[in-house]
DNA sequence: TAGCAATTGTCTCACGTTGTCATAAAGCGA
DNA sequence: TCGCTTTATGACAACGTGAGACAATTGCTA
């Protein structure tokens, strides 16, 4: 690879000016700037990257610790908020797939303690409490948060969320919803419920029984599910719902199948509705699916421009998601 | 952070001392070796990743540009195979999400080049030809080849998945299959289509007539389909399909419903088969979609093999899958 | 005791970049 | 013409690592 002293030699100049170019140092004479600036753009220079790092002791590189995206996709929109904003700012981001507790995970962190990693982003699947080692590099938490906080902590805001979908569905007319929560040993399921019941006594409806825990496990890819036992007896007698909110995507589409077998088609005879905005599935299903979408782009790039600033205080933000309509509500 | 000096300081003991036992060098007492490694591991020193490179004018960087992965999770698995060789092999991997002919790209360009990356793989969401910008780095191609064969190219093999999926089909009895393929300006629709025909033909089946063009458009997420209209004209009479063959499990599920709509239960009445193997779809949908997995795990493996070994010749690999039964066929 | 091997240390250099400092040339007012 | 400032350029060192050349020390064997 070319060096700026291989610029230097064809343009006929010294090292530091060829170095004062390329970090726009104005003290350059308007002619030599345009005949070494065609040179680098001939020969396509990038300047070296570890050299810059060795000089300048600040590597410049944020980690993205990336845990467990291989089971949900749209834990992408989390990495594409942090990468586009590392790109804004003039920052390199690296990112890692890994599994936490295993070997990927430390070597993720050999590698970006080796790049002098100035700070870290650890994001989880879904909005879970974390407890990490303490590295000594600073962390900032996304979709999760830790323990003792130590450290600055991104994640939806799900009693929002429940909130203010509650609120849209007693708006909307729904008089008898049935929540499907997710299970509770996830956070997010004791902050929805509370939205769920807060909105629906401030539109005066008692939800006391309505809520059922619906997820049996969320190992693997794909969450074991408890609502082919939940749903039927509730669609009998005369009291039966005429809403199903579902605590995730993938769940929504279990239950419009396990109301398909009640003999229920969804949009006509019964809605649904749910959380997570997960594509392809929210479009796939008939009728759509109208959902909560989680902020996860905006949640990534507040991820990291708090890495970047590496502010002080330990707080934990909570975003707020969006309604988004489709014909199953 | 510390330094190779501050160890040697710690330890009592010289530069060139700590220099040999971080590079293995045999010529050191067991008894130094490890009072230098306990100190390595106390204050937990990792070598500068920028000074190596400096040093060795070795990177030891393979970069991963995942083209649209935002559009499909099954893409992970190619970047999952490929980060676990290069874990295994000693090399950084540096993953970029971009989309082609965007900013992105030429950041993620610049970037590897200021990083002096050895090779970079490229990786696209669906299998397709792409005429890819000569950067001066070895390129391994992924889910994709080169129009002009300047690059090593690693695809599924599209013709094997379809003749061995047909294969299955008719040994397990099915008389009357219909392949509603993906369109045409995709390379896997022509292989895959030219598999079905050929294993139709060797069983002694004919099925001219039973490849319908079901994909509109691709762009976004979510697939446009024309099943709404290629399906109804099919189930009428006394000739109708025994199986839907679909070009992608996200059309599966729109199958699904479609053939609801049309009264067919599948599983009971029809039966449905595809290519992906996409969670949590495939285990989502009720009964469970039979599919032929991409190896998508495998191809990312290669590929980081190859980006590494970086030898000579511009061969284009393909890779079989395998048929994952669930109760759809 | 001489000789040898094993171990450790000293010293030097190079990698590519950029900050500090020095120098050279040019301009300008008196 | 002199002294001074402004503008432009260059020489050099240092960042952390790894390697080569070679010296010094220790302990062992012939």
């Amino acid at each position: 690879m070319t060096t700026q002293r291989e610029i230097a030699r064809r343009a006929k100049t010294s090292l530091k000016t060829v170095s004062r170019v390329i970090n726009r140092d104005p003290l350059v004479n308007a002619e030599t700037r345009a005949r070494i600036e065609a040179i680098i753009a001939e020969i396509g220079y990038e300047p070296s990257q570890a050299a810059r790092m060795m000089r300048s002791q600040r590597s410049n590189v944020i980690g993205f610790l990336a845990d467990g995206v291989a089971t949900s996709s749209s834990s992408i929109d989390l990495i594409r908020g942090a990468q586009d904003v590392a790109w804004e700012r003039g920052k390199q981001m690296m990112l890692f797939n890994i599994e936490r507790g295993t070997a990927s995970a430390a070597n993720a962190d050999s590698q970006l303690a080796a790049f002098r990693a100035e700070a870290i982003i650890y994001a989880a699947v879904f909005h879970q409490e974390v407890d990490l080692p303490d590295t000594g590099v600073p962390h900032v938490l996304l979709n999760c948060f830790d323990v003792k906080q130590r450290h600055t902590a991104i994640v939806p805001d799900d009693y929002q969320l429940a909130y203010d979908l509650t609120l849209t569905i007693f708006e909307r007319g729904y008089k008898r919803p049935v929540f499907l929560n997710l299970n509770s040993d996830i956070v997010a399921s004791h902050l929805r419920a509370k939205g769920f019941a807060d909105a629906a006594a401030a539109m005066g409806h008692d939800v006391s029984g309505a809520i059922h825990t619906a997820v049996v496990s969320r190992a693997g890819t794909t969450p074991r599910l408890a609502t082919h036992d939940i749903l039927p007896p509730l669609f009998v007698g005369d009291q039966q719902p005429d809403l199903v909110l579902c605590g995730q995507d993938t769940m929504a589409m279990n239950v419009y199948f396990e109301l398909g077998e009640l003999g229920r088609k969804v949009g006509r005879d019964i809605a649904v509705a749910s959380f997570d905005n997960l594509e392809p599935i929210v479009s796939l299903l008939q009728p759509g699916l109208s959902t909560m979408e989680l902020p996860y782009y905006e949640m990534g790039r507040t991820a990291m421009n708090l890495a970047i600033d590496g502010g002080e205080d330990r707080q934990v933000l909570r975003l707020k998601g969006k309604f988004i309509e489709r014909a199953s509500m």
